[in-house]
DNA sequence: CGGCCCACATTTACGGTCAA
DNA sequence: TTGACCGTAAATGTGGGCCG
């Protein structure tokens, strides 16, 4: 990967609105499977860059990219001169380096600093997550089917901000341009999900505590776990909630939103476990479990 | 003759593989 | 990492024939 290459295509396109493959490979002397491989990784920084066929057609940035000062500042176009400049000079030698200074000239922080193993997941899920990420990255409208707790469905457009996790599920903070006001999407109830072109300016996310709207109500569950679960205890759990009783059991205290997930994880542990508190938990596990008895009597 | 449609050509992107 | 080669797909351009 030669260094430079990746900027000064960034630069020739913020001066020029397209460019072909061809005219890029003989103007830095390599192949045009070359230019795309470039133009791949390019896009892998979060760089709103695109290609059309056709006559006419090439590479080119997202127009409002370019023209919109608030995303790319003059100073901004000077910091990738100087950074092309600079790296002429020292020739320097790193993909990883050519890519942290791009993200950071650009602002876009897409780098690779989270990796997620989602192999066990199914493809919807899949989709959800990559269909947020890269909108979030590039600052584009999202759109999907959101069911409530109640299972009743809306079709929402969203400015999403951050990708979030909390209590073992993965949570959308957005912008929700149907109720002009932030939100919390569980990932989980997200159907249809569509991305956009359509650009938007980024907002701050407000201080969760700050706004009531957008809280997560999560319930204190306490259980009472056997012994031979320990494994299970320490693996899914933090020390400061757990404690080991005398009589060889441990008292594990837990905060979940309370939903179908939580059901089916507390009844996951079997007769290994009881639920303490709270009492109306403990009923609908009761309950459940009547009702399973009777599928199979 | 002018306008329309269809088939074909051209231009460009896109992804895979393999060897250097 | 790159280049060479392969096939494929999509958008656009072109030319010829048909029809009113």
């Amino acid at each position: 990967m030669q260094l430079n290459r990746l900027f000064e295509t960034i630069y020739i396109l913020l001066n020029r609105k397209n460019v072909t493959a061809k005219e890029l490979s003989e103007k830095f002397e390599v192949s045009i499977r070359t230019i795309y491989r470039d133009v791949e990784t390019l896009s892998a920084t979060g760089l709103p860059i695109y290609m059309s066929r056709g006559n006419g057609g090439g590479i080119s940035l997202l127009p409002e990219f370019v023209l919109n000062k608030t995303i790319l500042s003059d100073s901004e176009k000077n910091d990738i001169l100087s950074a092309l400049q600079s790296l002429n000079a020292v020739n320097a030698s790193s993909t990883n380096n050519t890519l942290s200074k791009l993200s950071t000239v650009f602002g876009i922080d897409s780098l690779n600093w989270i990796e997620v193993d989602y192999s066990d997941w199914s493809d919807t899920k899949k989709t959800v997550f990559e269909t947020i990420k890269q909108a979030t990255v590039n600052r584009t409208l999202l759109h999907f089917n959101y069911y409530n707790k109640n299972g009743d469905s809306s079709r929402r457009t969203v400015e999403p901000i951050t990708l979030w996790f909390k209590d073992k599920t993965w949570y959308l903070k957005a912008f929700c341009l149907n109720k002009d006001d932030f939100r919390v999407f569980k990932l989980n109830r997200i159907q249809n999900i569509e991305g956009t072109n359509e650009h938007f300016e980024k907002k701050d996310f407000p201080n969760i505590s700050a706004s009531k709207e957008v809280t997560i109500q999560s319930t204190k569950i306490v259980i009472k776990v056997d012994s031979s679960q320990s494994y299970r205890v320490y693996d899914e759990f933090d020390e400061k909630d757990i404690v080991k009783n005398d009589d060889d059991t441990y008292t594990v205290t837990m905060n979940f939103v309370e939903d179908e997930w939580v059901y089916g994880y507390l009844l996951s542990f079997g007769n290994y476990a009881k639920v303490l508190e709270p009492p109306h938990i403990k009923d609908i596990l009761v309950d459940r479990m009547k009702k399973s008895l009777e599928n199979y009597s």
